[in-house]
DNA sequence: GGCCTGATAG
DNA sequence: CTATCAGGCC
């Protein structure tokens, strides 16, 4: 099973890239974040013309989390079973042949003195919380996005500047690792444990792309069981060459099954 | 000498369309109007590299025309002879070839009750006036542009209901006539005298390309001496039905010498 | 720098 | 509908 997750930042802007992309990678799942649409004016047709699915929840402007997968879901929910439609646009959860993926847009949190930074701080809390209700140690669980957070000095071009930045603060950093410590494995780093490896490159440095200055903010986890089965991760830079970019570009990995 | 002219809307985001155009049909001259560019950010090299000369005058957002050459222009002047900057960039006058080329974008009007429309009467009032002072009956001049004026029943798609467009309404088309009274003639009309012939397509309703439901407010008009010369001229669709495309699509016309 | 909005313009 | 802009966001 091949598994991908991209923050396309506006699936209408990125709707050409995307059928390329799909139409040579054949994924059988891609996680998609910040689609900035609201569910009545979500593009579906020219995904299922390219022979894939979509389930989505989004809103004007701001976040929206959709899966384009060749087979339907089985089960299919967005937000945390607390009823907070706000989160709706930023987690969705799906099984697909005996796999639950967890697709998230980790709030970015705008800066460490910012109220969104807690509510940052806090959304990754009750992620954590989700993750102990939700599952058990045994499920093959795979939680992909954007988790707004790099989580090494090798997850970002210069670490030593980035201390206050809020996807490298320590405080953000520890709070995501909780969340890991569920019991996920990273399945990118397992196979290239090296630095070097981004998939978000800021707009407001065109060279940074060419430079390979980045950060590694989007990531393929897995639980126990479903690491396992990992049998190869890559960061495909080709999308964010193309003209008219998403900021990020897309993480794949396969599983067996 | 193949002249054309085209409303670019924009000479920024049709700067691809325009370079196949040129290259595929390589007029001596270009006359573009609604350029949208200030001077300092005018797109040149481009259009330098494509073997043309550019002489442009412009703002921010609003009205600029530009002459692109193979040769350049003996003479070259912007604006009415009164010292108004504003009509700089809704007026080109230069010398190619013993022909005097003008260039025109004539005030749309808004609405026929908005000040802007008895700004357009007055504009067409104070170009005929430049005619006179400007101009010889022997002189063999071209007079190009968007003039915002469908002259008769034949150069609208619906006539009957345009009688208080700012396009169609009596007073402009009386003013319009009046510049043409100086003593132009309507090259484009002399050669094709039926219905149908448009160069002007409302984005509003994408299907107006396809049904054919046009204005004909751009024209290449020519005194006598220069109108004896006009050999053929045309309307080409093709950059009207290309993608990301100008409202307006080009008029061209073919004269002796 | 490129996404979004909501305004103005044609 | 397709341009422009400013102002917010990341």
């Amino acid at each position: 099973m091949k598994i991908a997750t991209f923050n396309v930042n506006s699936i209408r802007t990125r709707e050409p890239i995307l059928l390329d992309w799909l139409r040579d990678n054949r994924p059988d799942i891609l996680c998609v974040q910040e689609t900035k649409v609201p569910d009545e004016e979500f593009p579906a047709d020219a995904f299922q013309k390219a022979g894939y699915r979509v389930t989505y929840r989004g809103e004007k402007s701001y976040n929206g989390v959709a899966i384009l997968s060749r087979e339907l879901p089985r089960h299919l929910s967005f937000g945390f079973d607390n009823g907070h439609a706000a989160d709706e646009t930023r987690l969705q959860c799906a099984d697909f042949r005996g796999f639950t993926v967890v697709n998230t847009y980790v709030p970015q949190g705008r800066a460490v003195d910012h109220p969104m930074y807690p509510y940052k701080l806090d959304w990754l809390k009750k992620l954590r919380a989700w993750f102990d209700r939700r599952f058990k140690k045994r499920d093959k669980v795979i939680w992909v996005g954007d988790m707004n957070v790099a989580r090494e000095p090798i997850d970002v071009h210069n670490p030593e500047v980035r201390a206050n930045h809020v996807c490298y603060h320590a405080d953000a950093r520890a709070a995501f690792e909780h969340c890991l410590a569920w019991g996920f494995e990273d399945v990118f780093r397992k196979f290239h444990p090296g630095p070097g490896h981004y998939t978000f490159f800021d707009y407001r440095n065109p060279q940074n792309v060419q430079r390979r200055k980045g950060w590694r903010v989007d990531y393929i986890l897995a639980s126990r069981p479903a690491a396992g089965k990992a049998r190869d991760a890559w960061i495909d830079l080709g999308p964010r060459l193309k003209s008219r970019p998403s900021d990020h570009t897309p993480l794949v990995a396969e599983f067996d099954g």
